[in-house]
DNA sequence: ATCAAAAATGCAAGCGCTTACATCGATAGA
DNA sequence: TCTATCGATGTAAGCGCTTGCATTTTTGAT
């Protein structure tokens, strides 16, 4: 008898208080237009019932989520963790709540995460560097979501985007590594498919190799997953070559870590025989020894700048900018000159 | 003139197919309810409007989500990473999607992310560890939201959990120490107010402790934060003492990782100088070096056995069992009997 | 061919909220 | 005192979907 016992609505709050729906709902979202004593006895049945808003009930009648959706490409290590985290705090500053979801590197997934995160009414998108199908942003469009790329800096680009120029930052770094005097260069990057970044940081290099004469063909090169383990397998593969790259470059930290601790495990001495460098600049890289000499990103930066421009394009107070995020090489101990005989 | 260029609805693909909504809602939910050549027209239709479902209005007509939120403490480094996304991995097999966010190891913003995944219609919560005010198991249960514990096992606790031993793992790791001959010992623990896996580990410490004749009381004990930096600060501090503890407990790998990374600034030899432990066996503990000593967590495991437990909670085919998951402790080179003089 | 039972589909009532518009007093200038 | 104005609140129409029930069609046994 009496009342159930299931969460309380809208309605019962405005019964509890003697008011109208309407009414509660203004005390809740404009509290400015509903008259002070109103608005505490409001909050006050609010708060007895200890009531909270339905969020489905609510983004359907306003069609406005408040939520902003993100798509990165793996959670599982902590190459995007404090980006997000920095563009999560910003976001929530800005009124905005964070979804986040991970595609695992996969464009099929990466759809359908975009499409799941449409449909429960996200305001805006964060996507990981330009490339993907131009049937995905045509998607976006017919339901009006703006959509920020990050991670990536292209002013070429339809989309606005925040970011660095990867191909630049990689170019500096193998600049040093060149001064340093090495001409065998080896890389292990990411999977290049459907990643610009991955790319655009081998490019990097190369660019790097021809504008010092160096025969950019001449670049060893293995392309792998973004994973500890692969990283260390790849070095082992280039160590087997004859004659050895005398520095592999890394196309980020963590496949860096995975090269040292294969060169560790090898009794390879790094950087005396052989030179290793990442880019990030995670935690990771102060970690691991040697150090790392890698890129260093302003995550944090980016994170934050990312989540004031994206809510402002959804806010309709930006038409989308795009925004450069600068980079800077930071000198550790992994990288030398190369061994003598060489 | 003509339709308007936004999102199509369920009436538009039923018009374009010419039925009602409700058969094109049951070709999408059980489609075995529709016969074959409507749900061909049906999904054709779907297809060249290109038509995704509305999934607030989904959850409203339904009042079921399909959706299992979870709140861990933080996002920044990758203790919580790998069983996470097994966890979601799993959650995806069965049919459910995962919403994430992190309460930066704070009670309140726990509890307010608690609030907004529930609004959002989370039909069941992770949480990790046991420590949280009854309030809100009070709030959960009154919104009828199940919830399940990981990274924790307390079968004494009211509610189900899947985790493990938290201060057995630690007591085990202890007995290895004490057994090198280890007899001052420090150990840097996580905060451990409010958080009952820290607490535990530190028992775990003093349970091995006195089990071998020594007095826990003198275990020198510092608390922080679960971050490298602290991890460093902290190991500093102890090193700083007079006489100098002969191996230091870390109440997780990050922490660990910290220690290592100030004795090697400091030129302290580890293992034979100062011995040092971790705990969880994230992939941090094997890049470091020396690599760690430390009890390994199958995170992964952990993460679908709760993702297959919630479901079945969810879904009313589960009462709530708790599961406990074996650890291990993983002898490496971080850890060796202390020095002669000691 | 006939009819009951089963399968397929349609109808329409909500789900809990927001918001345009209507209403009602109170305030203030004439 | 009267009316125009404005601020506070109420009324009610949806938002896009699911689902119980009603209706129509198909099936299969006679």
């Amino acid at each position: 008898m009496g009342k159930t016992r299931s969460a309380p609505t809208l309605n019962d709050v405005a019964k509890a208080a003697g008011v109208s729906t309407a009414t509660v709902s203004r005390c809740l979202n404009s509290p400015d237009r509903v008259i002070e004593t109103t608005r505490r006895r409001v909050l006050q049945a609010v708060e007895s019932l200890g009531y909270t808003p339905n969020f489905a009930a609510r983004v359907m009648a306003a069609r406005r989520s408040f939520t902003i959706g993100a798509i990165i490409p793996t959670m599982d290590n902590a190459i995007f963790a404090r980006g997000l985290q920095a563009f999560q705090d910003q976001l929530h500053e800005n009124g905005f709540t964070l979804l986040v979801s991970s595609s695992a590197y996969n464009p099929d997934a990466e759809r359908e995460q975009i499409r799941t995160l449409v449909a429960r009414g996200a305001d805006g998108l964060l996507l990981i560097g330009h490339a993907r199908d131009a049937e995905i942003y045509e998607y976006l469009d017919r339901h009006q979501v703006p959509s920020l790329v990050a991670w990536s800096y292209d002013p070429a680009a339809q989309r606005p985007s925040v970011g660095f120029r990867n191909a630049d930052a990689m170019c500096e770094l193998a600049r040093h590594v060149i001064s340093a005097g090495h001409r065998r260069i080896a890389m292990i990057s990411g999977m290049t498919q459907g990643n610009d970044r991955a790319q655009s940081r081998v490019k990097g290099v190369r660019q790097a190799m021809e504008a010092s004469g160096l025969d950019a063909a001449g670049l060893t090169l293995i392309e792998t997953a973004y994973e500890i383990d692969k990283g260390a397998e790849a070095f082992g593969r280039l160590m087997a070559l004859t004659p050895r790259p005398t520095v592999v470059m890394c196309g980020n930290d963590v496949l860096a870590a995975g090269a040292l601790r294969e060169a560790h495990r090898q009794g390879i001495q790094v950087p005396e025989q052989v030179s290793v460098t990442g880019f990030d600049d995670i935690e990771l890289a102060e970690i691991v020894s040697p150090a790392l000499t890698t890129v260093h990103v302003p995550h944090r930066e980016m994170g934050r700048k990312a989540a004031c421009e994206l809510t402002a394009i959804v806010e309709g107070k930006s038409e989308g900018r795009s925004i450069c995020i600068e980079t800077r090489v930071v000198t550790r101990h992994s990288l030398a000159k190369p061994p003598c005989q060489s």
